[in-house]
Formats: structure tokens, C-alpha cells, sequence
DNA sequence: GCGGGCAATGTCCTTGATGGTCATGGTTCA
DNA sequence: TGAACCATGACCATCAAGGACATTGCCCGC
């Protein structure tokens, strides 16, 4: 079934058919209704491979996700998703896992549909260093900032992560706690959104003038209710006596605090708890999830947007913060 | 680029660079390295569209996943991916909201690129029968059964929901409840599973001659905090006195328990609650999710075992049911 | 009545890769 | 020595669509 077939099948010629399926000028109303009904009848579709072919045209966005268990990406991915069917184009996600190596698998499997551009969820920027770098289209990081880091195809839309995580520490030394524990993803990149939180940390510690030993005060968990629960005993094991934990996502902070009631302690009258990232659970937890909103939709639609404006105009790389929204919960007490 | 430019490059012709790009016999190893330094240099890759075009295949295998808001989703979705990243298919995943008319939308670019498979995640056979159903390529419903309906290219892999149920209720009637209200998803379907659930929900209160007034005892809720949120509000005016909660979904749960806390109440001590899939999440509550854990990984398993079958060697569509595990909780005590 | 203008439509070529056919020159084996 | 075989390339058709350009026919004004 081509577009011959059509034009065989209606009396009219293929460039005929190829306009009234393009919605192009210069057809008669008739053709266009007889052709329209045919298409009707038969169910006929373009052959997308054809026409990408001869439009020299590819086949949409690719979305690569890295994470399975950061509650924030489903409605993320949703609204990108939406955005993008908005365009007409296939969105073609790759749903990886935090630790997979099945990165340069995908990267293959990318590489070879050509995709008009990149959008990457999770993780700093290493992903995109690991394996992307060489698909020349342009990309926006998600949630993460790549700011100054040389990509000039790069762009970025995240949360400005030092600034909100500095607010969460004040806000705790505000109530009078002192030794407070980090539970963080991995440290050392500080492209990794994680890392800036990190950093905002001790920033805010060392303004105030808090010693903080990162030995004892700073563990490394993945994003995952298990790992973080691990890692929290280690901060309990190194530091007994620490009133408040800052972890560095949601998810973090759940694992957290299991942890810390399986320990026969009370969350907020023994140990305070913050999150990061705002998901719509916090705020059925008992007791309400103190956190840091990230604003999932803004992020997803300005990323749509830079990228829209990257492939159809070639607009160039830019770095953007979207704004956040410290959200205070029962989670954290005043001491 | 063209495969041409690389034959000028590397000093051979056009057939041995294709022969050597599609691993093909008849290649002098001596021009295979020279043609794979070359390519590599230039990063060369084969226009996918023109490739496709003339072997008349497809993209790959799409994913369609309706509901944000089912926290089983995330992880089943990375198992598929994972799976179908073996056979270095692509995988184009459409995530739909739960309510959107995005359906139709997706369905188009769907059929635009000509997936060899289709699989379905989230709601019942309607998302199915909606728009998809005159793709004609295998399909495989995941979490949900399409046994008997009558579509012959659609194979579905799920949990015994109406038996898991049945379960369900049958603990709450052994620990002493009668008072059993029902937060479901929407009833109307029996092809949906949440509808199902609620028939084994009745099948087992009527076998065991527990009366049940459908008008009072049961609300519809979506897949969603909020929206459970609500639903268990309406259920405690219609029935104030009852001492436990069936919800048809984890997330649907958690809604309900916040519900019932801020009408001052307790879980378990006043109010009992058992949720529905089993989600890694429910264990780190308090407290702990009762609940029925859906094997994620293996629906997701057989669905792609399935899917690939049914392309590769046109088996016929069949219905698996996968086992399931009803993991008691501290959510739910003896009366 | 004739040429200009224009809308509707068709012809032919191009897109990038593949596969088949055939020819060539060289090597190996019986 | 001849047959079989291999590596290779030139050439052409093929895939389904789109675009440049040509053609047709009609209307209008002078």
C-alpha cells in the first residue's frame, strides 16, 4: 500500500495525493475529498521512512533517562512528553537505570535514528561526556547544569542546587541544630546536580562557622530507598548523637527515615529529616516531608522550548534556573 | 556523509563498505579494518530512513504507558527497555497521562513510524481498542488480562487480579472486619484490572455472606494521591464506622491513609488498610504497607518474551497470568 | 480572438542504502 | 590445466515519498 496505490485507487496523480496528505496549496476541493476518502477507506498511511528519507528529516526527540527511582521523573517525562506531541514528533525515551552500562547501548541504538535532539533526565553531565558527545545535535540537560562546561551544543534547565540546598542548611541552623548529617549522592562531580547540593551544604556550614568533619557528617547513598537506608545507619554509626539529616532527594529521605525509626528513634522529635526535590508524595507522608520543590513542569517545558528553538533556529546554548519553592513540613522540629 | 563519501575516502566501493557496515562474508580483512578506520574517523553512520526504506523494516517496539501516577511503572518500564536493548531494537515510549487525549495523538505518531510491536502499560484494553487497534502488528497488555475479547494479535501478560483480591478480603474477614469499604479504580470495565479487583473484592464478601452495599461502601478514585485523597473522604461520609480499606493501588492507599489521619484517625488501630501492587516504597511507611506484590519484573519479562515471539516467528497470541505475593503489613490489624 | 495569468495536475528526478547480476583478476585445489 | 572460489567493483533496479518543473485548461481583458 503506497501512495501510488492511492492515486490508482482515486484517478488522481501521486504529487496530487502527496499535497492533500501534506496539506499543501493547489488542490481542488474535489480531488481532495476524493483522495481524503480513499485514505479513509483503505487506512493508508505515508511511509515514514520514505518521507524522512527525502526530507532529509529525522525521527524526533530522544529522552534519556537515567534512574529508575527518582519520583520526580514520571510527571516529568510526562509533560515533556505532552509537549512534544504538541511538535508531531516522536519521542523516543530510553529508560535506563541508575547504574547501567546499558548507557552506550542506547547511545548506539540513538545514533542510528538520528534524533532532531537530545533531552537527558538524571545525572549531571557525565552521561552526555560518556557516550552522546559525539551526536551532533543539539541537547538540554535536565535538572542538572552545565553551565561552563565547554559543550557549546549544551543547553540546561535545572534548579539553581548550591543556592536551595544552602537554604535548607540555614534553615536548620535557624532551629538551632548543630550537627547535622548529609546523605548525598555521589559527591565528586559537581556538574551532578547532587554534588552542588553538597556543596551548598558545607557552603552554608562554613558561612555560619559549623565544623563539619565530612568523614563522619557526609555519607554517599544512590537513589534508592535501600541505599539510603544503608547509608543512614552509617551516619548513625559514625555520628550517634546528629539531630538532622539533609538528604539530597526525597526518595533519600524516605529510606532515611525508616532507617532512623528502625532504630527505635522518632522523626521529627529525635532526628529532623529534609528532602530534596518536592514530590507530590512528601505531603502524604506522616510526618509531612520537609523539602525543596523543584518545579518538574517549568523545567520540562523550558527544556522543551531551548530545544524547540535549537533545532529549528539554531538559538544557541543557554543555562537556565528555574525558580524553587522551599516547602517546610512536620519533618524538622525546632530544637 | 553518505556511504559513498566513505567508499571515496577508504579507496573501495560502495558495495564492500556496505558489506562491511552489515558484518556480510566476502570482505578481505585488510579492507574491512581500512573502511572501519575510516568510518571511525568520521563518525560516520548509515542514514537509518534510507536503510529502513529499502529493507522495508521498522523502528522498533512501542511503549505505551497511560498514568503517571502508578508508582509499578517506573521499574517495569526500565526492565522492558533493558530487555529490548539485547535486541538493539529501539524502544519509543509514549507516556501518557492517565486522563489524556493524548491517546490519540500518540496513536498517529505510533503508527507514523511503524513500531514491529506494540506494548500497552496502565488501564485496560480501552487504551487498546481506542486508537490502536488498527496498527496491525502484535501487541502485549501488560498488568492487565485481554483474555477472551476477542482481539486475536493481542496477547497479555498480568497478576490474577480478581483471585489477589479475593485474598485480600478474605484476610481482612479472617482478622474480623465487616466494615470493608472499597477505593477502586473505575468499576465499569471488568477488562480493566482495577475493575477486576473489585469484582474479586464482592466475589469474596458475598461467598463469605458479608452484605455490601455497593452505594456506600464503594468510591472511584483515579491513580492518584489527590484523587484518593478525596475518594477516602467520601467514603468516611457515607460510612463512618468502617474499619477497613480495600484501595486498588499502592499510591491509592497512601492517599487514603492521609485521608484518614486528618480526621484524627489511626492506621491500623481505627482504620485498617491493605493497597494494591506491591511497590518497594510501601515497606519503608509507617506503617508498612499491606499489600499484593505485582512481579514487575517478570510481567515485564514475558511481555517482551512474548512480543518478540509473536514478531519473530508469529506465535499466537496468548494470556499469562504471573504469580503473585500478598505481603501482610503493619497497616492492617486484628479486630 | 489572442496572449497573459493562474490554478490544477502530471512527469521525472532525487534521496541513501541495499541487493542482485555480472565481470575481472587472482588464488587454490584436484 | 581447468574448475572452483574469492574479493571486488560497476551498474542498475528498488524502496516510498517529495520537489522542481512542465503541461493543461480555463478565465479575463483588451
Amino acid at each position: 500500500m503506497t501512495i501510488k496505490d492511492i492515486a490508482r485507487e482515486s484517478g488522481y496523480g501521486v504529487t496530487t495525493v502527496s499535497r492533500v496528505l501534506n496539506n499543501q496549496p493547489n488542490v481542488s476541493e474535489e480531488a481532495r475529498e476524493k483522495i481524503l476518502e480513499v485514505v479513509r477507506r483503505t487506512g493508508f498511511r505515508l511511509n515514514s521512512n520514505a518521507k524522512r528519507l527525502k526530507q532529509q528529516t529525522s525521527s524526533g526527540i530522544a529522552v534519556v533517562v537515567k534512574g529508575v527511582n527518582n519520583m520526580l521523573f514520571p510527571s516529568i517525562l510526562q509533560r515533556v512528553q505532552s509537549r512534544l506531541l504538541d511538535t508531531g514528533w516522536a519521542c523516543l525515551i530510553n529508560y535506563l537505570d541508575e547504574s547501567a552500562d546499558e548507557v552506550e547501548e542506547a547511545a548506539r541504538i540513538c545514533t542510528e535514528t538520528h534524533p532532531l535532539g537530545l533531552l537527558f533526565l538524571g545525572g549531571g553531565i557525565e552521561n552526555f561526556r560518556r557516550s552522546f558527545a559525539a551526536i551532533p545535535v543539539p541537547c538540554v540537560l535536565m535538572t542538572a547544569s552545565a553551565r561552563g562546561l565547554g559543550f557549546d551544543s549544551l543547553s540546561s534547565v535545572s534548579t539553581d542546587d548550591t543556592y536551595a540546598a544552602e537554604c535548607v542548611i540555614e534553615h536548620l541552623l535557624d532551629l538551632g541544630h548543630r550537627r547535622i548529617a548529609i546523605l548525598s549522592g555521589w559527591t565528586g562531580d559537581e556538574s551532578n546536580p547532587v554534588g552542588l547540593r553538597c556543596r551548598g551544604c558545607l557552603n552554608a556550614l562554613e558561612r555560619r562557622g559549623v565544623p563539619f568533619d565530612a568523614g563522619r557528617q557526609l555519607v554517599t547513598s544512590r537513589f534508592s530507598l535501600s541505599d539510603s537506608y544503608e547509608a543512614m545507619g552509617r551516619l548513625f554509626d559514625a555520628m550517634p548523637d546528629l539531630t538532622a539529616v539533609f538528604a539530597a532527594a526525597d526518595v533519600m529521605a524516605i529510606g532515611a527515615i525508616r532507617a532512623i525509626r528502625d532504630r527505635g528513634l522518632r522523626v521529627p522529635e529525635d532526628v529532623s529529616v529534609v528532602g530534596f526535590d518536592g514530590v507530590e508524595l512528601g505531603a502524604y507522608l506522616t510526618p509531612k516531608l520537609c523539602t525543596v520543590r523543584q518545579d518538574g513542569e517549568a523545567i520540562a517545558d523550558r527544556s522543551v522550548e531551548l530545544l524547540l528553538d535549537a533545532i529549528d533556529r539554531g538559538t544557541a546554548a543557554s543555562h537556565e534556573l528555574v525558580p524553587f519553592h522551599f516547602t517546610p513540613g512536620e519533618s524538622v522540629r525546632q530544637l
